[in-house]
DNA sequence: CTCTTTCATTACAACGATGTAATGCTGGGG
DNA sequence: CCCCAGCATTACATCGTTGTAATGAAAGAG
């Protein structure tokens, strides 16, 4: 039978209401006291009971994190910082995946206000996801990635800014025909999607370069192997152009196996350039250029910010805009023409 | 103000017994009540509090998962699939991650102590971590991965036989000089490890081949970036081997980009095969040789047992095996004497 | 028409922790 | 020597839900 304070009292001679002192620590307790219901705490190994305590203070100490798909690697790394980020202030992390099936993140919502957590935090990966409503029974809720909304709290990176800089970047380079693979199509369509190819779309007609609609590349989801099976399907049909600028390192990861089956050096023939800078792009052959940003720093930002909106509801919306940098490695070079 | 068990009867006309009583579905009602009670809650939006109703049943309906680093894919990709089977059942899944700091997994027994969660599945990482003391009050719990000890429920892969099959596949490929990335060393001590090249040595003995220590790479950590520089420094003091075996994929991959950087072509020179089967793995430049296995079936089996283990806690501990393949691929070919 | 029997429904208490308001104690001033 | 101020500690109620035991009503038997 597990020890209640109850106990802990009954060892150290005090009532219940001075064992919960001893541990909230707001009220002041004798020195005498204190050390005595401490080590009787300690004896009986006794641990409160959260679903007792987050009844009773309607708080659970717990957040939830709602990714798209855990699996991936950029959803991974992610989630392994609001993990470490969370601990390290003393909040729990409860996990739902978005990608599972449509309508998870409105479940989700529903836990939330089932009080297991105290909030959430949202990678929304649907439009529909990111158009919640607000009935005013939303949790504390703040949402993550490239959403176009301005009713929650919101952590990002401005795609816009980073998609015309690696552009910008690739054209410095010496490219002119530069393909993106996850383009916005029928099968796929999201925010993120949309605000790279503005990105893209804006460099290209700064550099007064034609964009030709052949070179967007829409993939059925935003995975290695769709990329692959998309960029083969347009080596069958095209000439290989001068840099494929993927937008994300998974996909890029998937069109270099393209380029590898199809016997295409990459950066000899091709450049190639991702986004996230996820850990394996380093160790990818070649190493892959990428947009690059603080994932702790994001991390950090959104879940201050997620506080901050428990503690007061009906503040207006923050948005925190993360910086990105271009880190170039050897997936990219300066073209030389044939 | 959120609605409770209260307000829905008020609404419903009943008592709150009723509605519970409703939602459990244990005791009948009456179809006529039922549904009165039913539209009166969807009317108010009611959510069950979980607090209320953990402190009151004793159970949560979350389990804990504790991987070693979620930003590692392996680590990811089993979450991902823990995650899935465990929301697919009505478990609510919360994380910690055992890699942060030694000491995490015992403080994650006291959260699970705490009550926030019904039951642990914990990967330890150390040898320590896998000698929790069993003092009686251990939460239900299933240990996953390649740990010796027999006092909890366990489900593994044979790494011994896979290790031993994979190194047999290598020879059969007329490879000779079989080097392995990930070894035990002084810095990095695990059972895996031991497992690993345990398999390794038997397999070169049954083809009569002279084990040689030189060939038994170890790695600060079991990372890309670990993996990448140890092999780089063996490159650099030593003639490349006929293959690597790598102790996971996420090291295959730091071998291959090792190798990449030395100008040593794969599989034209070297293969390189890893274990795990990461999704990424398969697109790798060239894609990766591994041994494969069901992680949902994995995922399943460690559930189903943690499920079992809430129900009887004294039950004798079961281990479960998860059968292995080798996957060739790519990064692996016939050796042709330079 | 009355008395069981059956079964849906209800009243009440309890899970464990903690805020509120009241209690008891100590010591200093009148 | 007594009373009151100040402050550590306590009793009690409460958070929302559900098991237990009791209630009440309806139906069937005598």
């Amino acid at each position: 039978m597990r020890p209640t304070v109850k106990d802990v009292a009954a060892l150290a001679g005090v009532s219940p209401k001075t064992v919960s002192n001893v541990m909230n620590g707001v009220v002041f307790v004798a020195p005498e006291t204190r050390s005595r219901v401490e080590s009787a705490i300690t004896e009986l190994a006794y641990v409160p009971n959260l679903s007792a305590r987050g009844l009773r203070n309607g708080r659970t100490g717990v957040i939830a994190l709602a990714m798209p798909d855990l699996g991936t690697p950029y959803s991974a790394e992610m989630s392994h910082f609001f993990v470490e980020v969370a601990h390290e202030q003393g909040w729990g992390v409860q996990f739902e995946e978005t990608a599972e099936r449509p309508g998870r993140a409105l479940s989700l919502v529903s836990r939330a206000r089932a009080h297991l957590v105290d909030g959430v935090i949202l990678n929304p990966i649907t439009i529909q996801e990111s158009q919640l409503v607000d009935d005013g029974s939303l949790p504390p809720l703040v949402m993550i990635g490239e959403v176009e909304q301005q009713r929650n709290d919101q952590v990002w990176v401005d795609s816009v800014a980073a998609a015309r800089d690696m552009t910008r970047h690739l054209i410095e380079l010496g490219h002119r025909r530069i393909a993106i693979v996850g383009s916005p199509g029928p099968a796929f369509q999201t925010a993120t999607a949309d605000l790279r190819q503005r990105g893209y779309r804006e460099a290209l007609r700064a550099a007064a370069i034609d964009p030709d609609p052949l070179l967007e590349i829409s993939c059925r989801e935003w995975s290695p192997r769709a990329a692959s099976e998309a960029v083969t399907e347009f080596l069958r049909v095209n000439p290989a152009p001068d840099a494929f600028f993927c937008f994300t390192d998974s996909m890029a990861i998937g069109t270099m196996s393209a380029l590898w089956t199809a016997g295409i050096p990459v950066p000899g023939d091709v450049s190639v350039a991702g986004f996230d800078d996820i850990a394996d792009g380093q160790f990818a052959t070649p190493p892959l250029t990428t947009v690059s940003f603080d994932k702790r720093e994001f991390a950090e930002r959104a879940l201050a910010l997620l506080v901050q909106r428990m503690g007061s509801p009906d503040a207006p919306p923050t948005r925190v805009t993360i910086a990105h940098t271009i880190v170039a490695r050897a997936s990219t070079r300066v073209r030389t023409p044939a």
